[in-house]
RNA sequence: GCGAGGGUGGCUGAGCUAGGCCAAAAGCGGCGGGCUUAAGACCCGCUCCCGUAGGGGUCCAUGGGUUCGAAUCCCAUCCCUCGCACCA
């Protein structure tokens, strides 16, 4: 298809194999602290697509930088292999999950070869595996033992098709769709376990401001998710009911109760259910928790005011939610939005106790005043500013308490599906749930049977068992882990995959983690991010541990679109990275992508892109091959100087650029760089060592994104060994004052051009440009430095300067002028250098010789107009 | 509603966390030129307005402010994207 290219197929084929007899990728068990790169680990589903591409192509471009710089690197693969969709795969195909799973892994990790990713197969980690999962239960017995697993019944989101459990997490949007089918979630009533990560709501949550390496986004979700709030809990007496505790975040507002309402499936209402009528008619018919509408019945009930005594009239509502705060809470309708509502409704009173400041009246008959104020119509807290008010309530009031409220839930992770983590626990009749002991883990999946429900609910002899404690008959739990289990501490089994005795060998994993970089979607912000944090903090605190958090520096890299929209299968808008890398190549995939956008960020996937980028590839390709330094016989000139000048740039732009991961911006000075080449190459010949350096320096340069070619290339240029291993190369070009060198040059030009045109002038016949004198950079300098009202005194005081005269006063005015707006550029030989070297550039462009001199040779009413960072120019006319 | 991030020249999109070097990078598209039998590719320019020597004007969502000076800082408004949401 592409027979005017190179031969991407024979290049790649070849440095592949290359690559995996040598062994290039590999990290031994003995090197200290390497760089720990890591892409999210992909769910086996047997297909990479242009997401997975464009993950694993930013890890692997950052993993060979940094090898290129010296640094070992761990840059490990695996794979999430449990989960729901290799059970559907099973049934459809007549197989079964682990042959399906497999396969898929087989496949895709062809693929991941076949795109040059270059991994550390050896500590290649599969979840689905006994002598991983083994380990989930281990973890499972460990949290057990430090009191961090609970069992209970539990409400909890069903999702039909899928026939499990789903956290909250996974349920997606208002409309409560599953995560993975979008299937509309119901409720269900079961017994589930639960990981007690609310444990840690507090450091989880306080710990993310000084994870600085991560986007802001995700912090805010994560804070979001967990969602801490500081209040009171109040004492409300109902009688005949006891006291019912209520949270509030506006216990200054407490004067401004009017009504108490509890939630439908609280326990009080449920009573009331079996007397009222009115209730029992509310709470089963016309309760509406998802409508905007607060609704609420009146019971017969009063609740006491612990602060004021009042007796308030208590509603069944069904805006409050059982699983919030403490599923009772108190109205304040003349401060709350919603409560102000349900009073207008229901015709409670509405009092307003806050006011904006001591002389303002508030009025709260239309709309609730919600903001922090002062305290008004309320007793001895009258005139007190909120936040005074809430803590002297809750200080005063008998039984009144701060606390602390979380959005965030405990992780169920019970899942009722056969191709998970057994949960390690008998169920014994005598002894109740008992764990599976330590040395008779793992507790392995028997063969998967095909049926409707819960396969292990089929596998009879599986299931049945004895119990560890009492010897008894018993029955093995039947429910499998969340798969966010495995994937919660994955990141630390790479340590040392193959150890037996522990998940990860501590004494390396506390040297090695955390992981440096990791990269991944946005869609596991809160998610796979969070129970990793929680799970890294478990060890911490358990098992030694010497790091609190798993990932320092966190990528959440954008999509790959088509046509401004998500690729995705159901759209049938999918550009297989297959078919790309038989007609493109791999080079030219991950080229592509890691130049046509920051990495964050998501761009359209262009067929014209993926073009110009192979015809870029072969263009360098063709240029490497057909330089030959024997022939190259040009002299070291100017324009051999300005290249070089341009290849010490280039390599302290990129250099930096990749530090930042912004592939996109140091790939653009890769590909600019090869652009001079071929310029210097085109107008005149090249002096042989100055362009070989050139065009080692952009192969190097390009190696990280595009490494198969690059070895080619560096091979053909002489490179010994692999690019892989080579050094990257370096520079002492300060990137500040080559972008200065680069500015000044392509402002002279530009200058040149404008003259040209604007004067009409057809065909110069010499073009000088001069630099202006040294007085006028000293006295620049002076100018910068000087504090006096007027610098024309200051710059008399020098001799050198004065002696100029009326040039020196006229300069000295046009500083004081922009005073405030200078700065100090290049010095006088560095223009002059930098203008010799690019006055090739001009001459080439309009065709005319092109002198560029010093102030001292140049005629005097011309050097008056040269000013540092701007130097003079005179066009002759024929 | 709450929170986060944004609104830049025909389009895409840098710069804006350290205000002046910003009429504002780069790419695309468009225009002109070179190369070529020709097309493509490639190379060189131009692409807000005015201007016969590098000048001037207007400009970075809108309106105000701070400053000698603002795309860059502050305030308000409008719009967009994302996350959370009857959260007490």
């Amino acid at each position: 298809m592409n027979d005017d290219g190179y031969d991407h197929r024979s290049v790649e084929r070849r440095y592949q194999e290359a690559w995996d007899e040598a062994d290039v990728y590999r990290t031994p068990d003995d090197v200290s602290d390497p760089t720990y790169v890591l892409g999210m680990y992909p769910y086996p589903s047997g297909e990479l697509h242009m997401g997975h591409v464009r993950n694993y192509t930013i890890t692997d471009a950052y993993a060979r930088f940094n090898r290129m710089r010296g640094e070992d690197v761990l840059h490990p693969m695996g794979w999430d292999a449990f989960g729901l969709p290799a059970e559907n795969a099973a049934k459809e195909r007549d197989t079964n999950p682990r042959d399906w799973t497999f396969d898929c892994i087989d496949t895709m990790r062809g693929q991941m070869e076949s795109m040059g990713f270059g991994y550390d197969w050896d500590r290649e980690i599969t979840t689905c595996t006994p002598k991983y999962y083994r380990w989930n239960q281990w973890l499972f017995r460990r949290l057990h033992e430090e009191g961090l697993v609970e069992q209970r019944d539990a409400e909890v989101n069903w999702c039909p098709d899928c026939e499990t459990v789903l956290a909250d997490e996974q349920v997606e949007g208002e409309a409560e769709l599953c995560w993975r089918c979008d299937t509309p979630v119901e409720q269900r009533e079961l017994e589930q376990w639960f990981l007690k990560i609310t444990e840690y709501a507090n450091e989880l949550i306080d710990a993310l401001d000084e994870l600085e390496g991560w986007p802001d986004s995700v912090r805010q979700m994560q804070r979001n998710w967990i969602g801490r709030q500081y209040g009171t809990t109040l004492p409300f007496e109902i009688d005949g009911h006891g006291t019912v505790e209520a949270f509030t975040t506006r216990a200054d507002t407490v004067y401004g109760a009017t009504f108490f309402a509890l939630a439908p499936d609280h326990p009080i209402s449920q009573e009331l259910i079996k007397t009222d009528d009115e209730v029992h008619e509310f709470v089963h018919h016309e309760t509406d928790p998802e409508g905007d509408e607060p609704n609420g019945v009146r019971t017969d009930l009063t609740a006491t005011n612990p602060v004021t005594g009042e007796e308030l009239p208590v509603f069944v509502a069904d805006f409050v939610l059982s699983d919030v705060g403490t599923g009772a809470l108190m109205g304040v309708p003349g401060h709350d939005d919603r409560d102000h509502v349900f009073a207008t409704k229901m015709g409670v009173d509405i009092v307003p106790v806050i006011a904006p400041s001591d002389e303002d009246d508030v009025d709260v008959s239309e709309s609730a005043f919600t903001d922090d104020g002062v305290l008004i119509n309320s007793g001895e807290y009258s005139g007190l500013d909120s936040e005074t008010a809430r803590k002297e309530i809750t200080e005063d009031t008998e039984g009144a308490e701060l606390t602390t409220q979380y959005r965030l839930r405990d992780w169920g992770i019970s899942r009722q599906r056969y191709w998970g983590t057994p949960i390690p626990v008998v169920r014994c009749s005598e002894c109740g749930p008992v764990l599976v002991p330590k040395s008779e883990l793992p507790v392995e999946l028997p063969e998967f049977v095909n049926t409707t429900g819960n396969p292990l609910d089929a596998a009879t002899d599986w299931k049945e068992t004895t119990c560890p404690k009492c010897g008894g008959e018993a029955v093995r739990e039947t429910d499998t882990m969340d798969t966010f289990v495995d994937s919660s501490w994955y990141f630390l089994r790479y340590v040392s995959p193959e150890l037996t005795d522990a998940p990860f060998d501590l004494d390396r994993a506390n040297d090695w983690m955390p992981v440096d970089q990791y990269v991944g979607g946005i869609e596991h912000a809160v998610m796979h991010l969070l129970y990793s944090r929680f799970i890294t903090k478990f060890f911490a605190d358990a098992e030694g541990l010497e790091h609190r958090e798993p990932f320092t520096n966190l990528l959440a890299q954008g999509m790959v679109q088509l046509d401004g929209s998500k690729m995705s299968k159901s759209k049938g808008n999918v550009v297989s990275p297959q078919e790309i890398v038989e007609d493109y190549g791999a080079d030219t995939a991950r080229l592509f992508m890691m130049q046509a956008a920051q990495p964050e960020r998501a761009f359209d996937w262009t067929e014209e892109g993926v073009r110009s980028t192979y015809a870029f590839l072969t263009r360098l390709y063709d240029l490497v091959e057909s330089f030959d330094p024997e022939t190259a016989t040009g002299e070291h000139d100017a324009v051999a100087a300005y290249v070089e000048s341009e290849i010490d740039a280039t390599i302290a732009v990129a250099t930096e650029e990749y530090e930042s991961l912004t592939f996109n911006i140091a790939l653009r000075e890769a590909q600019g760089l090869v652009r001079t080449l071929r310029q210097y190459a085109d107008y005149t010949e090249p002096h042989a060592a100055t362009f070989q350096r050139g065009l080692e320096t952009a192969v190097l340069l390009l190696s990280p994104v595009a490494p198969h070619i690059a070895e080619s290339l560096y091979d053909e240029l002489g490179g010994e060994g692999f690019v892989v291993n080579a050094a990257w190369p370096e520079s002492d070009a300060d990137r500040s004052t080559a972008e200065d060198r680069r500015r000044l040059v392509e402002n002279t030009r530009e200058d040149v051009r404008q003259i040209i045109e604007v004067a009409g002038i057809d065909d110069p016949e010499r073009i000088d440009v001069v630099v202006a004198p040294e007085w006028k950079y000293r006295a620049l300098e002076v100018a910068v430095e000087s504090d006096a009202p007027n610098v024309i005194g200051e710059l008399m005081q020098i001799p050198e300067i004065k002696k100029q005269g009326q040039a020196a006063a006229d300069y000295g005015k046009d500083l004081q002028a922009e005073r405030e707006a200078l700065s100090v550029g290049l010095a006088v030989d560095e223009e002059y250098e930098a203008l010799s070297a690019a006055a090739w550039l001009i001459e080439r462009e309009f065709d005319a010789p092109v002198r560029v001199v010093h102030a001292a040779d140049a005629d005097e009413s011309t050097v008056a107009k040269a000013t540092p960072g701007r130097p003079a120019i005179d066009i002759l006319e024929p």
